[in-house]
DNA sequence: AAAACGGGGCA
DNA sequence: TGCCCAGTTTT
């Protein structure tokens, strides 16, 4: 007997995440700026991850106006190694909005919350369900794979237009009176029972009624299109140090890691690089090195993100001279000492490199 | 509608 | 080492 969307499947649901939820610091608040704060980080993020970037947040920002107040860098500082760092900034963004227009309050109403910056769909819902109780369903990667495996749908979740089919459902099974706990449930089932790989079907309270086990098809659901292979790129990074500091620029918007600190970065179509070529380089940023000066290290680093692979290679030269003014404003390099390094934002990958090559010596 | 955007976990 | 996870904004 299969399910009908109904309220046996609320009901179920509930039954289950009663006796199997982790106890977690953002359900035991209806605080809309904690909620808010737990769902950006949890954002393309697993709870074993985000968690300690959340206890951090709330502790250095106990209130919308701490967060709303703080620097930038020390936003993204606190947001490194989480990636997609335009959470962190439009997080910083609509903190200071909703000090400045709301007074401090977030807006109680779904339609209201999701023009907010970094505010979609689901996180609008997630708000407006927890902290306000208001009858929206959440619609996340949990949410998709519950729903496709027990009433058995078929459309390609990857594909923006199935979004309509699976809302539809969902608005139908969220119910009035308990949206929150409903919204909770369905993601954490989908979190620890009815999980991507190896779901456990044998103890699954579902399991009568579930479409694709019934099927045998609990492998095959959700179906979801591949993703295209990651774009190659090749990184040389020229990590100037003068009298035990180093050269580090903020970078920019139109690339990756915007707002991150990194150093002076050039990008070729191939690992390997033709001494002409890399002098040519240099030289164009007006960048001196004396022939007699070695390359005191040259490492190379893969590193993966979800549309792009990045094979970086740092080269390490020892000044003798700072660099010139001109070329510090056409570069934006700026000289830091290790303990500033340490307190600015950066990608993963320039942490690791810092690390290994002992400039760094925690992290 | 498709692409861009990080990083971590697990087999 | 290779594969998987996935919400929001931008193109």
């Amino acid at each position: 007997m299969a399910f009908t969307p109904n309220k046996h499947f609320a009901q179920a649901l509930i039954k289950w995440y009663h006796q199997h939820k982790r106890t977690l610091p953002w359900r035991e608040t209806t605080n809309p700026y904690y909620i808010w704060l737990s769902e950006v980080i949890l954002q393309q993020t697993r709870v074993a991850q985000g968690l300690p970037y959340y206890q951090n947040f709330v502790e250095n920002y106990p209130t919308v106006q701490d967060l709303a107040a703080a620097p930038q860098d020390e936003v993204l500082r606190l947001w490194q190694g989480l990636g997609y760092y335009s959470r962190a900034r439009n997080m910083h963004h609509t903190a200071q909005l909703v000090v400045e227009k709301y007074g401090g309050q977030f807006p109680g109403k779904y339609e209201e919350l999701l023009k907010l910056k970094g505010v979609g769909s689901y996180t609008a819902a997630a708000i407006a369900s927890f902290a306000f109780k208001e009858q929206v369903a959440v619609l996340d990667g949990n949410v998709f794979r519950v729903l496709s495996r027990v009433f058995g749908l078929t459309e390609d979740i990857a594909a923006p237009a199935s979004r309509k089919v699976f809302q539809k459902l969902a608005d139908e099974l969220v119910p009035a009176d308990e949206p929150d706990t409903f919204n909770q449930a369905i993601m954490e089932f989908g979190a620890i029972q009815c999980t991507p790989v190896m779901p456990d079907c044998l103890f699954c309270p579902l399991q009568q009624s579930c479409f694709a086990f019934n099927h045998g098809m609990v492998q095959e659901l959700p179906v979801k299109s591949k993703a295209k292979a990651a774009r190659p790129r090749f990184f040389h990074y020229i990590v100037l140090e003068f009298d035990g500091a180093y050269y580090l620029r903020k970078r920019l918007e139109g690339d990756i890691w915007q707002g991150l600190y990194d150093f002076y970065l050039f990008e070729s179509g191939s690992k390997d690089l033709a001494y002409e070529t890399f002098m040519q380089e240099l030289s164009g940023a007006g960048i001196e090195l004396d022939k007699t000066q070695a390359i005191y290290s040259f490492k190379d680093y893969k590193h993966i993100l979800s549309h792009q692979k990045i094979t970086a290679r740092f080269y390490h030269f020892k000044l003798k001279n700072r660099l010139k003014e001109e070329v510090l404003q056409e570069s934006r390099l700026v000289l830091y000492s290790p303990e500033k390094i340490d307190e600015l934002p950066k990608p993963v990958l320039i942490s690791n490199y810092l690390k290994d090559a002992k400039i760094l010596v925690h992290l």
